[in-house]
DNA sequence: GCCAAGTGTTTTTTT
DNA sequence: AACACTTGGC
C-alpha cells in the first residue's frame, strides 16, 4: 500500500494525522502550514490504516470552495469512488442535506426554499415599516441591517423571539416583534435562513438516529465556528466521540457572524482528552512577507504570542505604497501585474494574481483599470437572474420569489396588481401562485384589473416546468425550458444595452449547471446509503406520519396535473407526501439548494476561468494563496473599517490577507478617495504605521526589482519551470514598447497643454535617433511603474514634438490602451519625496498628481497637436469612448476623435468574461455605456 | 389611475 | 445594483 502520502509530511504534521483517531485533536495551524494537507491526509490516513468507512466520515469545511479543493486533493490520495463517499460540505450544506431526507422528524417540508441574506432584508424591510412612526415618536431609529444582525445573533444563540420581545427596551422590544413575525413569515414561506438551518439542524442531528453514522468528524476553520455550529459538531459526533478540527486564532475573522473563538476552549472542556497539536512551519511565503505578516498581528497585545518559521529566504521586501487617488491606485495595480507578467517571462500567469479588498465597493476602479489594461478579472457579486423562477418551481408557498419574477419579462403586472394579488391569496390561505392559477383556470373570478390575460404565460410556464422537474429533469435542462418559455432573449434585447453580454452570461450558467448535475448525482447517491442505514436502525417514524395523517383534509387539493396544493396552516401533511412522492429530492432542488449556498464564486470550469485576475474580498480569500497579492486601501476607515467594533479583529483581517502571498506582496492606500459619493482625505492605516514606526525596513517604497534571483525564488517555491532569461528579456522588452500613454495637464499654465509619454512610440521611432528619447526610454524600466516618478513636462513635450515632427506611422502591438488623463499638480512633483516622507505623523504629504475628473467630461480637453499612430485595446471600448482625444489612430487624421470610429482591433482580444457563483451572472458593477466591440 | 422607464444616491465582511 | 423618486404614455 502506498504510504507516500506520510512521507511529505514533516513531524508534526505526521503526528497530527496518525494520532490516535479516538482522541480528540486540536491542530493550531498558523498560515501556509499545510493545514489542509493534514486534514485530508488524516481522512485518508483513517480510511486506509484505521480502516474506518469513508461514509462514516464527515468533514466540515467553511466553504464549498474549501471543500472542492479538499475532494480534489483526497482524491489523490483514496481514489474518486471512496472520497464521494466521505461527507463533505459546510455546515450549512449538510444541514440542508439532512433536512431535505428528515423533514418531518423536525417539522419542516422537503421542498423547503433557503432563503438568502438579499431576501431577509427585503422582508425585513417590510416588516420594519409599520414601526416607523412608534420609532420616530421616540426619536428612536433602527436599520434593517441591525434588525437583521440581532436576530442573526440572537438565533445562533439558541435564543427565541420570545426571549427579545419581554424586554423592557424599546428597541429590543421592536426587534423582538420583528423577530417573531420575521420567523412566521418564514414558516408561512416553507422557507428557512441560512441561521435556521443550523438551528434545524442542530435539532435534527441531536436525534440519535440521524447522527450515529458518524465515527469522525473533522472540521476546518474552527476558530470561525458559532455556537450553534459547534453544537453540530458535538452532536455529529455523540456517539463516536471522535473529533478532529483545524484552526488558528490569529484568523478569526467572523467574530461579526457570531463566530466564537471560544469554542477551542470550550472543545477542551467537552472533550477532556484533547490533545493539541502545533504547526508552525509556513511552507507558503518568503520570509519577508511572514515578517511584514507578524509585525502587523502582534500589535494586538491580547493575541496569544505564537511563531512561524520558513525555511524560505527573504526575496522580494513586501511594498507599501502611497497614491493620489484610487484610480492612480488601480492604474498602478494594473500596470505592476502586467510588469510581473512579463518580467517573470511568463512564469506567472493571469491567475497567479489577486486583489484583496475590504469590500467589494472599492474593486470598482480596480476593475476599469485592468480592463483598461487589457488583463481579463474575475470579479465577485453577480445578480441573479433565474433563481426566483426555480424558487417558485420548486416550492410555491415562496412568496418573495413570486415577487421577483411575476414581472419578468415585463406583464404590466405592478405594484398595485400585485399588491392586490397578495391580498387576496392572502385572505383565502393559499400561495400567489395558487391564486393566480385558479384565476388562470376560471375558477375564481378576476381581479379588478384584468389579471388573468396577463397571467397566462406565466402560469403555463411554470406549470410546465414543476411536470418537468417531478419528472426529474436535469436542472440545465430546465434553464433552457425556461428560456424558451418567458422568451428571455428578447427580454434581454428589448430591457438591455449589453443584451449581448448578458445572454453569453446566460449561456455559461447553462454550461455550468451541466457540470453541477454529475456533482449532484453524487449527493443523491450518498444520501440514499444514507437512508438504507438509517431505516435499518430500526425507526418507522415516517410510517407513523403517514398513518397519523387524515385520510383527507380541506388543505389539501390536487389539481389538474396531480399539483399538490397545502395550506400553510397544516405543514406535516404535505411534508409526509413529499417525502413518499419524491424518494429523493429533485435535481431541480439540489441543484437550487447548491447554487443558494455557495457564494463563494463557483469556479468548476477549468478553461477560461482559470487564466484570470481575481478580485476579492479580504474574508473569501481565507484558506487560498496566490503568487502574488495586491492589497489596496490600507487606510484609517477602510482598514480597520469605520463600523467595525473589534479592531483587533481587523488587523487579523489585514493578517490573513497578506499571508495570502506566497512571493510578492504589496499593500498600497491614498491620501484621498471617494467615500460614499464625497471625495475624502484618507490616512495610512495605524496597522501599518505602528509597524513601520517600528520597523522601517519591514516595508518598502519602490517596486521591487524582481531580478532573476528573485525570479529563482518564486520558480522554487511554486515548484514551477524558470523561463530562460531570453524568454523574460524578450517579454520585458514587449512590455515596455506596448506600453503606455499618459496624457498630463498642466494647471499651472491651466491652458490644456496636454502631454503623452508614449513609451512604445518612444521606442520605436527614435531607435538609434535621438539621445533625449533614448533616456528617456531607458530609464523607464528602472523608473518601476507608478504614474511617478514621471519626466518633467518640458521633456515630455520634446518627445512629443519630435514624434510629430518625423510624422511616422508606428504600429503599435494589441495590447496599447490609452490611459486616464491626470492633472499635474505642481512642480515639485518632478522629486522623489525621501522615504515614508509622506506618512501621516510622519511628514508631509506626498505631492500628488490629481486626474483631471473621474465623470465623463462633455466637454474633454483637446487632442495635443500630435497624431501617434495607436490602437486602443479592444477590450478598451469604454475608456476610448471616455477618453476620445486619447484614441490615437493609425493614420494622419487628427482630431478625428469620434468615439464610434474607435479603431478596428490589429488583434482580435480575448474577451473578458465574467461568470461567478452558481446561479449568478457577474456584471460586476456594470457600465451601462460599455458596448462590446463589433 | 396605473405602469414603465429614467434619474440620482449610496455601498462591510458571508453561509 | 438596489432603492427612492420623477416623468411620460396609455
Amino acid at each position: 500500500m502506498a504510504d507516500e502520502y506520510l512521507r511529505c509530511l514533516n513531524t508534526e504534521q505526521l503526528r497530527a494525522v496518525r494520532h490516535p483517531h479516538h482522541v480528540p485533536l486540536q491542530i493550531l495551524a498558523g498560515p501556509g502550514s499545510g493545514k489542509t494537507k493534514v486534514l485530508t491526509s488524516r481522512i485518508a490516513y483513517l480510511i486506509l490504516h484505521e480502516h474506518i468507512q469513508p461514509q462514516s466520515i464527515c468533514a466540515v469545511t467553511f466553504t464549498n470552495k474549501a471543500a472542492r479543493e479538499m475532494k480534489e486533493r483526497l482524491t489523490k490520495l483514496i481514489g474518486k469512488a471512496k472520497v464521494e463517499e466521505v461527507k463533505t460540505g459546510t455546515f450549512h450544506a449538510l444541514c440542508a442535506l439532512f433536512l431535505r431526507r428528515y423533514p418531518n422528524r423536525v417539522g419542516v417540508k422537503s421542498n423547503f426554499t433557503v432563503c438568502d441574506s438579499d431576501e431577509s432584508k427585503t422582508i425585513l424591510k417590510r416588516l420594519l415599516n409599520p414601526y416607523k412612526g412608534y420609532l420616530d415618536e421616540r426619536h428612536l431609529s433602527l436599520e434593517v441591517r441591525t434588525v437583521m444582525s440581532v436576530i442573526s445573533k440572537a438565533k445562533s444563540k439558541g435564543q427565541t423571539p420570545h426571549d427579545l420581545a419581554t424586554s423592557s427596551n424599546d428597541i429590543d422590544h421592536v426587534i423582538g416583534e420583528l423577530f417573531e413575525s420575521y420567523e412566521r413569515f418564514l414558516r408561512e414561506n416553507n422557507s428557512l435562513d441560512f441561521d435556521d438551518l443550523l438551528v434545524y439542524g442542530v435539532r435534527l442531528f441531536s436525534q440519535q438516529q440521524v447522527s450515529n453514522w458518524c465515527q469522525h468528524v473533522l472540521v476546518d476553520e474552527f476558530q470561525d465556528t458559532n455556537t450553534l455550529q459547534y453544537d453540530l459538531m458535538r452532536h455529529i459526533a455523540s456517539s463516536s466521540r471522535c473529533v478532529t478540527i483545524v484552526g488558528d486564532p490569529d484568523q478569526s475573522i467572523y467574530g461579526w457572524r457570531s463566530a466564537e473563538v471560544a469554542n477551542l476552549a470550550r472543545m477542551k472542556l467537552d472533550f477532556p482528552a484533547t490533545v493539541q497539536i502545533y504547526l508552525e512551519q509556513n511552507y507558503r511565503s518568503t520570509a519577508s512577507i511572514l515578517r511584514a505578516s507578524m509585525a502587523i498581528v502582534s500589535q494586538d497585545k491580547t493575541r496569544i504570542p505564537k511563531t512561524l518559521h520558513t525555511s524560505h529566504s527573504n526575496g522580494c521586501t513586501p511594498v507599501l505604497q502611497c497614491f493620489p487617488s484610487e484610480q492612480e491606485e488601480s492604474a498602478c495595480i494594473a500596470r505592476e501585474i502586467k510588469r510581473l507578467s512579463a518580467a517573470s517571462g511568463g512564469l506567472l500567469g493571469w491567475e497567479d494574481f489577486v486583489i484583496l479588498l475590504r469590500m467589494n465597493s472599492l474593486s470598482r476602479s480596480l476593475e476599469s483599470a485592468l480592463r483598461k489594461e487589457g488583463i481579463p478579472c474575475r470579479v465577485l457579486k453577480g445578480q441573479k437572474f433565474f433563481e426566483p423562477y426555480l424558487q417558485v418551481v420548486d416550492n410555491p408557498d415562496f412568496v418573495p420569489a413570486f415577487e421577483r419574477v411575476i414581472n419578468v419579462p415585463g406583464r404590466g403586472i405592478g405594484d398595485k396588481t400585485l399588491g392586490e394579488i397578495l391580498r387576496a391569496a392572502h385572505a383565502k390561505h393559499i400561495s400567489p401562485l395558487a391564486f393566480i392559477e385558479r384565476i388562470y383556470d376560471g375558477r375564481v373570478p378576476d381581479t379588478k384589473p384584468p389579471v388573468k390575460r396577463k397571467i397566462a404565460s406565466f402560469v403555463k410556464a411554470v406549470r410546465e416546468l414543476r411536470t418537468a422537474a417531478r419528472q426529474g429533469t436535469m436542472p440545465a435542462d430546465i434553464i433552457r425550458a425556461l428560456l424558451g418559455l418567458v422568451e428571455y432573449e428578447e427580454h434581454l434585447k428589448r430591457t438591455q444595452p449589453d443584451a449581448d453580454t448578458r445572454w453569453e452570461n446566460v449561456m455559461e450558467l447553462i454550461n455550468f449547471a451541466s457540470e453541477v448535475q454529475t456533482d449532484l448525482n453524487d449527493y443523491q447517491y450518498a444520501l440514499q446509503d444514507l437512508t438504507e442505514d438509517v431505516e435499518a436502525g430500526g425507526d418507522n417514524e415516517r410510517d407513523q406520519d403517514w398513518d397519523d395523517m387524515p385520510a383527507e383534509t380541506e388543505a389539501v387539493e390536487l389539481d389538474e396535473e396531480g399539483f399538490v396544493e397545502v395550506k400553510p396552516a397544516t405543514p406535516g401533511i404535505a411534508a409526509a407526501q413529499e417525502d413518499r412522492a419524491s424518494e429523493a429530492s429533485t435535481p431541480l432542488r439540489l441543484f437550487l439548494q447548491a447554487s443558494m449556498l455557495s457564494g463563494d464564486s463557483g469556479e468548476g470550469g477549468e478553461e477560461g476561468e482559470r487564466e484570470k485576475v481575481t478580485i476579492s474580498t479580504c474574508h473569501s480569500a481565507k484558506g487560498l494563496e496566490w503568487p502574488v497579492v495586491f492589497v489596496p486601501a490600507v487606510e484609517e476607515g477602510t482598514f480597520p473599517f469605520a463600523l467595525s467594533e473589534d479592531t483587533n479583529e481587523e488587523r487579523r483581517l489585514l493578517y490573513v490577507a497578506c499571508t495570502r502571498a506566497q512571493n510578492l506582496l504589496y499593500l498600497s492606500h491614498c491620501t484621498k478617495r471617494l467615500v460614499a459619493g464625497k471625495q475624502m482625505g484618507r490616512k495610512l492605516s495605524g496597522f501599518v504605521c505602528a509597524v513601520i514606526e517600528d520597523s522601517p525596513d519591514i516595508f518598502a517604497e519602490n517596486m521591487p526589482e524582481f531580478d532573476r534571483a528573485a525570479l529563482e525564488q518564486m520558480a522554487a517555491i511554486l515548484a514551477r519551470e524558470i523561463p530562460s532569461e531570453e524568454v523574460v528579456a524578450r517579454k520585458l522588452a514587449e512590455f515596455y514598447r506596448t506600453d503606455h500613454y499618459h496624457q498630463f495637464t498642466d494647471t499651472s499654465s491651466k491652458a490644456m497643454s496636454t502631454t503623452f509619454v508614449a513609451a512604445d512610440a518612444v521606442y520605436r521611432a527614435d531607435a538609434g535617433k535621438s539621445v533625449e528619447q533614448r533616456q528617456l526610454t531607458d530609464k523607464l524600466p528602472s523608473r518601476g511603474l507608478g504614474v511617478m516618478p514621471l519626466p518633467t513636462v518640458t521633456q515630455k513635450y520634446q518627445t512629443h514634438a519630435l514624434l510629430q515632427n518625423e510624422g511616422q506611422q508606428v504600429k503599435l502591438a494589441p495590447t496599447a490602451f490609452s490611459a486616464p488623463q491626470y492633472l499635474l499638480g505642481d512642480s515639485s512633483n518632478h522629486h522623489r519625496p525621501s522615504k515614508f516622507a509622506h506618512y501621516p505623523g510622519l511628514s508631509n504629504q506626498r505631492p500628488s498628481l490629481h486626474r483631471v475628473s473621474e465623470s465623463r467630461s462633455k466637454q474633454p480637453p483637446r487632442c495635443p497637436p500630435m497624431a501617434t499612430p495607436a490602437t486602443v485595446h479592444p477590450n478598451d471600448v469604454e475608456s476610448s469612448l471616455k477618453y476620445p482625444q486619447c484614441t490615437l489612430l493609425p493614420s494622419s487624421e487628427q482630431g478625428s476623435s469620434s468615439p464610434g470610429a474607435a479603431t478596428p482591433p490589429v488583434v482580435a482580444a480575448r474577451p473578458v468574461k465574467r461568470r461567478l457563483g452558481m446561479g449568478r451572472i457577474a456584471t460586476g458593477y456594470a457600465n451601462k455605456k460599455f458596448k462590446p466591440p463589433q
